[in-house]
RNA sequence: GCUCCGGUAGCCAAAUUGGUUAAGGCACCUGCCUUUCGAGCAGACAAUUGCGGGUUCGAAUCCCGUCCGGAGUACCA
């Protein structure tokens, strides 16, 4: 097999959405494995549609979720232009190729022709009445015009589009690696527009001639795109390109939750869940991203990567580069993968867990520095390595792990002093105060050797003691192993908080 | 409507391509461990493979029918 070439095209609309990074990972993936190409080519053909800063975006996130592209339209290769709306001269030369070859014709219908055409021959069994060989006839092109009529619309310079002539009676067949064959009537499909009245191609056009000067060996895209797949043939086929024609790969739909859909733009900001790998805003609305979510992308990348694909095996953490090595296309699920975010999160934390701690601190570090804190990277790495474990993303860093940083202000149990607090322990309490920060090395161990020293002696229970020790230096009832956390702490801090604590303590009971 | 594509526990899914009791993970629940939480370990719950026929010694896998879901049906990609 020559050599893999694959492309990632977006249209620059708005935000790269979460199936189109899925789209761009499988490309990238397969590339890589197969020591290929991995392109981006941007499909700007609709003007109307374009949005400003989409294409930054689009590379933005593309590196973010380390995608590295060896094509783009930053980084030039021997094919380009990368931008469609600078490769618009070639796009016509070849339409008007298709229309001398009689595989293609003009067409000087109106939209609202086109509408009216619609809408008289609409009826309840063919609600969408298609521009083909039944109907082109009776419509204005170059096919139905008189010869006169036709010279005398171009010499008025009357707007005009091509459109692919489509035979009928034919069996267009291709094979899909993750479908197998799959086989299309011609009679079934329109006369679709190759070139606008703006002189800019269609996608189905710009798409046929970028991927064949592009030397694209693979198309793996999205399964909206398999209805119109039989149009791409037919376009290959008339332009003397069939032989080189690029094998094709469907991928299956990312469906919303409950699996009615596609997954939307709308749904990710209407419940709250990140759709996008970074945030984007735009006048109405503001969507959130894994990024901002406190998501690391190699976590993100491998939720996706298993959004559709699996290698078969009993291994689900996959670090980007056993990714690439255990890809496979023809792994591909064929029906569509809902999208839940909850495993998104488990796979978020297993990544969490394996990071080094100065690896962690330095990602966790600007949440901190958001509350107004400059730890030193040796207590920062400290706090790390005592919570890896008990969060899912980096943004829930700072609630769960505030008291490291700031005195306890609150108290997030207080019905346990209520009920289990006994100020007549107050006394032997505040033994251990003072003796605590006596401690020669103030390790865990250490301290945890003490303070069960001090239970037996006193002739306390672990239950009278330790709920409070742990409240008193951190506000809350969860969290690191106590003993642990005193040792981050240290010695004096611990002692201003167990002081300050008791006495807490005592007015919540009085006032109770 | 039409065309195409799907359908395995609540969710993601495996099943060496027709071969013994239909993997595993997420979620949920229980136990152990920490007198906390989480993590970890052990376990439990959960599927007449959408449904109905057929072929076969044998079907999730092949065939026919049927139902449900999705995509497409634009001078959007």
């Amino acid at each position: 097999m020559s050599k893999v070439r694959v492309r990632f095209a977006p249209s620059p609309t708005g935000p790269l959405h979460i199936g189109g990074l899925r789209t761009a990972l499988y490309n990238y993936l397969f590339a890589k494995k197969m020591g290929g190409t991995f392109i981006l080519r941007i499909e700007d053909t609709d003007r109307s549609r374009y949005v400003e800063g989409a294409e930054k975006y689009i590379l933005e996130a593309l590196k973010w979720s380390g995608l590295e592209l060896d094509e783009s339209i930053e980084k030039e290769g021997d094919f380009g232009p990368y931008r469609q709306s600078d490769r618009k001269a070639m796009y016509e030369k070849y339409a008007e190729e298709l229309v001398s070859n009689g595989h293609a014709y003009y067409a000087f219908d109106t939209p609202e022709e086109l509408a009216k055409m619609r809408e008289d021959l609409k009826t309840k069994e063919d609600p969408n009445p298609k521009y083909n060989y039944v109907t082109r006839g009776n419509m204005k092109n170059s096919l139905s015009l008189s010869e006169d009529e036709l010279k005398a619309m171009i010499d008025n310079g009357t707007p005009y589009i091509i459109r692919l002539k489509v035979e009928p009676g034919e069996q267009i067949q291709f094979s899909d690696i993750v479908r197998g064959e799959v086989t299309f009537s011609s009679n079934e499909l329109d006369d679709k527009v190759l070139m606008k009245t703006d002189k800019m191609p269609t996608y189905h056009m710009a798409n046929i001639v970028d991927d064949h000067f592009m030397e694209i060996s693979h198309v793996i895209r999205g399964e909206e795109w398999l209805p119109s797949t039989p149009t791409h043939v037919l376009l290959y086929r008339y332009l003397g390109w069939e032989d080189t024609m690029p094998q094709f790969c469907h991928l299956p739909l990312i469906l919303k939750p409950d699996g009615k859909g596609k997954l939307s733009k709308r749904y990710g900001a209407k419940m709250g869940v990140p759709v996008f790998p970074l945030e984007w805003k735009d006048k109405e609305d503001l969507f959130i991203g894994f990024r901002e979510g406190g998501f690391l992308p190699e976590a993100m990348i491998n939720f996706l990567a298993f959004l559709g694909w699996n290698p078969g095996t009993e291994q689900e953490i996959f670090t980007p580069g056993d990714l690439i090595q255990a890809f496979e296309l023809e792994r591909i699920n064929k029906s569509g993968a809902r999208f839940d975010i909850e495993k998104a999160r488990w796979f978020n934390q297993q990544y969490i867990m394996q990071t080094s701690d100065a690896e962690l601190a330095k990602l966790v570090r600007p949440y901190v520095e958001a509350e107004g804190h400059q730890p030193t990277d040796d207590y920062l790495q400290k706090v790390c390595g005592l919570m890896k474990e008990r969060f899912e993303v980096l943004t829930d860093f700072w609630e769960n792990s505030r008291y490291f940083f700031e005195e306890v202000s609150s108290y997030d149990n207080e019905k346990i002093i209520r009920k289990r607090w006994k100020p007549e322990n107050r006394k032997k309490m505040q033994d251990l105060k003072s003796t605590i920060n006596r401690l020669s090395n103030f390790t865990g161990e250490n301290i945890e050797a003490h303070v069960k020293k001090f239970i037996e002696e006193k002739e306390l229970s672990f239950g009278e003691v330790l709920p409070f020790i742990r409240l008193a230096v951190s506000g809350t009832t969860k969290g690191a192993s106590v003993f642990e956390m005193m040792s981050v702490l240290g010695e004096d801090e611990v002692a201003k908080r167990l002081a300050r604590g008791f006495e807490d303590f005592d007015k919540i009971k009085e006032n109770a």
